[in-house]
RNA sequence: CCCGACGUAGUCUAGUCUGGCCAGGGCAGUGGACUGUAGAUCCACGAAUCGCCGGUUCAAAUCCGGCCGUCGGGACCA
């Protein structure tokens, strides 16, 4: 496979930016293996935007000959109180639920979940001691006020309920990078600041720039807090409508039993008629055609036209726009896509070993 | 440690000075109506140990005392 093949597969939807393709090119040209890392707090369960968008990438960067690895960030999810804020119950889960999780998402994405290098924070923290100094040289590169500008990414908008610990964690998350040796540092998009301080900070401590890449963000299924979305306001509107385990009803988690994606997906926000912001559409573009070919059969009855069959998603959000396509239509068809796609999901976690976490993840849940 | 402000449902908040109708409202939530989806709209509904403990009183979210917590300021800096 040669250079530009691999940069179309490392740049297909869902990504949003590659900081900098020539800097990925010339390490492709060079034939140097390339270490990619995504790092996940372990927090509740898994939805389709960590698992399934994630997973879709890694599954490209397997095609691509790079190496990929999943960071399990357990202390990140303690200092962001995850699970309670308790530690231990937060590596268990990590090891437990989430890295099987993520390998089941990587799979049904085509990946192979096998050639997939998971590490636990608190291991690599044990292993490499060194790990601290480099929090120290990374945070002696930044002022207070970066950082906190940086906190942003970690998907809280009010600034002033951080403690300090929230402080370490950009810090703690560009030294994970060059612990790790890392060349292709991965994340969805509301994270970039910490790879772009990453990035920053290299040359300052005598490493090598991490190239980084960013993939967009799944759209949560209800209605956006401001409709119609304010253009002007895109950066911040973006990251209210993406979806979050805290807006239970707009996420779909990847173990969900078919009847909840049914429902789940049904009782979406669906405007007929519209294509931008429409969670269904956005669903079916960046899980099911990604750019690319798929199949997507859309049953309905004769009074209605009848079956339809699109195998892009350009064609199905033209007659979506038309107003040929109903919106129920649309979310039948593409519920039933999505439970297909997660068989193997619910497989794995209806075995009794994982039925167990998932209720001890539920009871954290509850009583937190 | 000192001074000040604050603490009422998931969330924001009215009421506190001048004790007394079942602690009121917005948003969120739930159910229904209406659309072949959702939303919007309309109707209905659930939800609060009024930070905690004690006191005064026939009666306390409201007054008094103590404690806890959050925020701001000050002091301490040998």
């Amino acid at each position: 496979m040669d250079t530009s093949e691999k940069l179309d597969l490392v740049l297909r939807p869902p990504t949003e930016e590659l900081l900098i393709k020539d800097d990925l090119k010339r390490m492709f040209d060079e034939g140097r293996k390339i270490e990619h890392y995504i790092g996940f707090e372990i927090s509740g369960f898994i939805h389709l935007g960590t698992g399934l968008v994630a997973g879709s990438k890694i599954a490209d960067f397997q095609k691509a000959d790079i190496n990929c690895r999943v960071f399990l960030a357990d202390w990140h999810a303690w200092i962001n109180n995850k699970l309670g804020g308790d530690i231990e119950t937060i590596k268990r889960i990590a090891v437990g639920y989430f890295k099987e999780g993520m390998a089941t998402s990587i799979e049904v994405m085509g990946g192979d979940p096998k050639n997939v290098e998971f590490v636990l924070g608190s291991d690599l923290y044990e292993e490499k001691p060194e790990y601290w100094t480099t929090v120290i040289n990374v945070s002696k590169n930044l002022t207070l006020a970066r950082v906190r500008k940086s906190i942003t990414i970690m998907g809280r908008q009010k600034q002033e309920e951080v403690n300090f610990a929230q402080l370490i964690y950009p810090p703690m998350q560009v030294a994970d990078i060059f612990a790790q040796e890392i060349t292709l540092a991965h994340s969805g998009i509301d994270q970039r600041k910490a790879h772009v301080i990453a990035r920053e900070v290299a040359p300052k401590i005598g490493r090598e720039k991490p190239v980084a890449i960013h993939h967009k963000l799944l759209l949560g299924l209800t209605q956006p807090p401001i409709w119609p979305v304010e253009k002007d306001k895109l950066k911040e509107m973006l990251s209210q409508m993406k979806m979050s385990k805290s807006v239970p009803k707009s996420a779909v988690f990847i173990h969900d039993s078919p009847e909840d994606i049914m429902d789940k997906i049904k009782q979406a926000f669906c405007p007929a008629k519209n294509v931008e912001f429409n969670p269904v559409l956005d669903w079916a573009n960046t899980l099911i055609f990604r750019g690319g070919e798929a199949e997507l059969e859309i049953s309905r009855p004769e009074k209605y036209g009848g079956n339809l069959v699109f195998y892009d998603y350009e064609s199905l959000s033209r007659e979506f726009e038309s107003g040929n396509l109903h919106p129920l239509d649309l979310k039948k068809s593409v519920a039933e896509k999505i439970v297909q796609l997660l068989e193997p999901a619910r497989d794995k976690f209806n075995r009794p070993k994982y039925t167990r976490m998932l209720e001890e993840l539920m009871e954290i849940k509850i009583t937190r």
